[in-house]
DNA sequence: TGTAGCATTAAACATTCGTTTTAAACGGCC
DNA sequence: GGCCGTTTAAAACGAATGTTTAATGCTACA
């Protein structure tokens, strides 16, 4: 149906994020993707380079416009605010709905979010290594802006609550499976990244928000 | 010194826990832990039969314990409750603080919390297979005890927020470098497990009593 | 003392991994 | 049409993995 066939390249990109997004990186096999894709196993490292120049390539291609949104979603809001400190919820919602957005329009479905998920843990070391530039930017921003929203709190402490928050996003997106076993048997409602979203706007505004140590509540 | 030197088979338990803390389980050969605890590699074999089995050991002589005091925690405060509903906060000590005290007083020292933040992810697997019942039984204790002390909230948004409460807990302990990240260079106070407890706990304790849905703020 | 049973050792096993090599097929351009 | 850079194909390489085997050491008990 496409005019243009998709590449070689690219159908190495497309499988091998679907597949490190199920199994992880490491037990993700060069092989494993190849045959998957329907490419000979050496079409990697020609096009490539190497595995972990894969990687690089799979995971800069999410997170170099998830970044790009993000920035832009917050320089937005400032712009539109005019000096004055943006809410909380706000804040987080530019923050968060890059992602969700993403895992809805894009074509490869929900699967950024499940490989952004393993970015805090197996992919740290890659994404760390040729990605801390550009994250930390964004990152520095986020805090900065969180930090204006809650000028009650130190900045150690909004450090630690974005932290807090990173985590706990990451984890939403990443397992469907403790959602069951807290549920214990009993039918579920879905758990769709809209839904996931909707509970969890609130609580992280609420937990950003609490009470810090120097406050007396 | 020790009257009776450490087993053949504790060796093996001790150094692969560590070493599967730090790099996690896949990265950690056999050879490497044999090699680390000065034993011969067909020793785990001959003792476990199997790396899985050995992961199996691992996980089960941190799990045991730890559920074992959450469960104990919550049931001696139900007593004393007499009936009434915890507080939250009380609930969310309960169920963490057995992670740290751990940590503290074990001769593993903070293994166990990195150790359990990878139960979430490359240990999902091994935790879930031979583990779900101990933890299903645990977190369904607490699931309970938390819609009690919120009754506003569906079990639904009782489940969310446990999940997001674990997501949380699980990274806040997993990862030292997303904070120095996040300060952008500048001197940082301590990570000790007892300085993320005391940031940690007011954050899940507003996270989880936010408003819910049906209710008018 | 001798032997049975458990523990340890060194060596090899079969797979799997990422990577490299060699050759063949394709496609545009003079 | 013939050359050349690009892409694909098949095979092999070396290293590393989990696992097994066969032999040896050791201790306890009869």
């Amino acid at each position: 149906m496409d005019s243009t066939p998709i590449s070689t390249r690219d159908r190495i990109l497309t499988t091998a994020e679907r597949l490190f997004a199920e199994a992880g990186i490491g037990a993700t096999s060069l092989r494993a993707i190849t045959a998957a894709a329907n490419v000979n196993l050496a079409a990697v490292n020609y096009h490539f380079g190497s595995k972990d120049a894969l990687v690089e390539a799979v995971y800069r291609r999410h997170l170099e416009p998830l970044n790009a949104a993000r920035l832009r979603n917050l320089e937005t809001l400032e712009t539109a605010a005019g000096g004055q400190a943006l809410d909380v919820e706000t804040i987080v919602r530019a923050f968060v709905e890059p992602l969700v957005e993403q895992a809805r329009t894009g074509a490869s479905g929900a699967v950024l979010t499940r490989l952004l998920a393993q970015s805090l843990h197996e992919a740290a070391g890659y994404v760390e290594r040729f990605y801390a530039r550009e994250n930390d930017a964004v990152l520095q921003r986020y805090r900065d802006a969180m930090q204006r929203a809650i000028p009650a709190l130190s900045p150690d402490e909004i450090c630690w609550r974005l932290n807090f928050m990173l985590g706990t996003l990451h984890n939403a997106f990443l397992d469907a499976g403790l959602l069951k076993l807290l549920a214990g048997g009993e039918n579920r409602a879905e758990t769709s990244p809209e839904v996931t979203l909707t509970q969890l706007i609130p609580f992280l505004v609420a937990g950003l928000t609490a009470p810090g140590q120097r406050e007396a509540i």
